[in-house]
DNA sequence: CCAACCATGTAAGCTGTTACATGATTGA
DNA sequence: TCAATCATGTAACAGCTTACATGGTTGG
């Protein structure tokens, strides 16, 4: 029952799986070729991770397929174990420190099948985005706050917008997904 | 000259120092007080990094002052090297894969001395960020960006929404220092 | 045939995290 | 005197980065 031997990473590739089974190769090449690429970077780190996660049970390597495209090891997929693990890291609540892994996991909520886990995350990204926002912002008001340099303090009020455009963006995820 | 072996978490020990010699101890509370502590957290990486400096030639500790306040090594310093270094890092170019690096350095500078370097840097900040969300922008409009999952597209119009409040944050700031 | 791409890895090194350990001093 | 705070570290471990190494296949 140890409960998070999984790094974000982990999830990453998880997620990325359960869209659809891929060869560790595919895998890179979504890092490589979209916005994700932030969580990783290449073949050192990916491999080792894809290899504990397997360890672990929860991905395994088929040979797929009546076609020969599996020239590797073949395309990994969700074992049960994964899939649960995955599944319960999907309903998790959001860390406020961690608002980018919060949103990796958003990214990988179903539209069709997630709703109600889609509203939850909203709502309490919202609510966590608007927290930090308002510690910022607490932070600013008091006595350290106001003690510190100019250039300081505008650099916390960097950090107070990015966290209310957070709260804007749950806002306006959710109108998006209402008039869909 | 080997360029970097310092890594952020250094910067922003070397530009603590700079601001006032402190201790060892001075400076973690500073991370465990205030916002800056997204940056690291406590002892096994404060210390380390400390020596590491210190090994360096960047900082040294002086038993400094008539008073007996220095209890441990005393107070920590920046040698000449040091200085430059850290100099030299102010100076540097805006990174736009790495905005929050770039927000530290920007709360180091001093409204005083570094007007010239300030403007600078939130010119090319704001380009960086408008640049960043531009390209995630184009990304979603593209082939690969059209056929994500709603939700990845929508993860990802975080991202652009992240970037232009940073941007905005450049002019906002510019303005603020001019009407200082 | 040669370049590009598919496909998979290993090894060294650095940084950071967690958790533990120690001891002096100050204030209630 | 007892708890909190000042003050400084160490040790084990995990994870990522960079760079290197290796081969098969496909298209021009």
């Amino acid at each position: 029952m140890t409960p998070k031997p999984v790094t974000s990473l982990g999830y990453a590739l998880l997620g990325l799986i359960r869209q659809q089974p891929r060869t560790g190769y595919a895998l890179r090449k979504v890092f490589e070729t979209t916005p994700m690429g932030s969580y990783s970077s290449s073949p050192g780190s990916i491999y080792p991770a894809l290899a504990g996660l397997e360890r672990l049970g929860l991905i395994e390597a088929r040979d797929d397929g009546d076609d020969r495209k599996a020239r590797g090891k073949g395309l990994f997929h969700l074992t049960p174990a994964g899939s649960a693990a995955f599944g319960a890291w999907l309903a998790g609540p959001v860390d406020g420190k961690d608002l980018t892994t919060a949103m990796l996991r958003f990214s990988f909520l179903r539209a069709g099948s997630d709703r109600a886990l889609i509203d939850a995350f909203l709502d309490s990204f919202e609510a966590a985005a608007t927290q930090q926002a308002g510690g910022l912002r607490q932070f600013l008001a008091g006595e350290i706050g106001r003690a510190m340099p100019l250039q300081s303090r505008l650099a916390v009020e960097y950090g107070c917008r990015q966290f209310e455009a957070g709260a804007q963006w749950a806002v306006w995820a959710k109108t998006v997904l209402r008039g869909d």
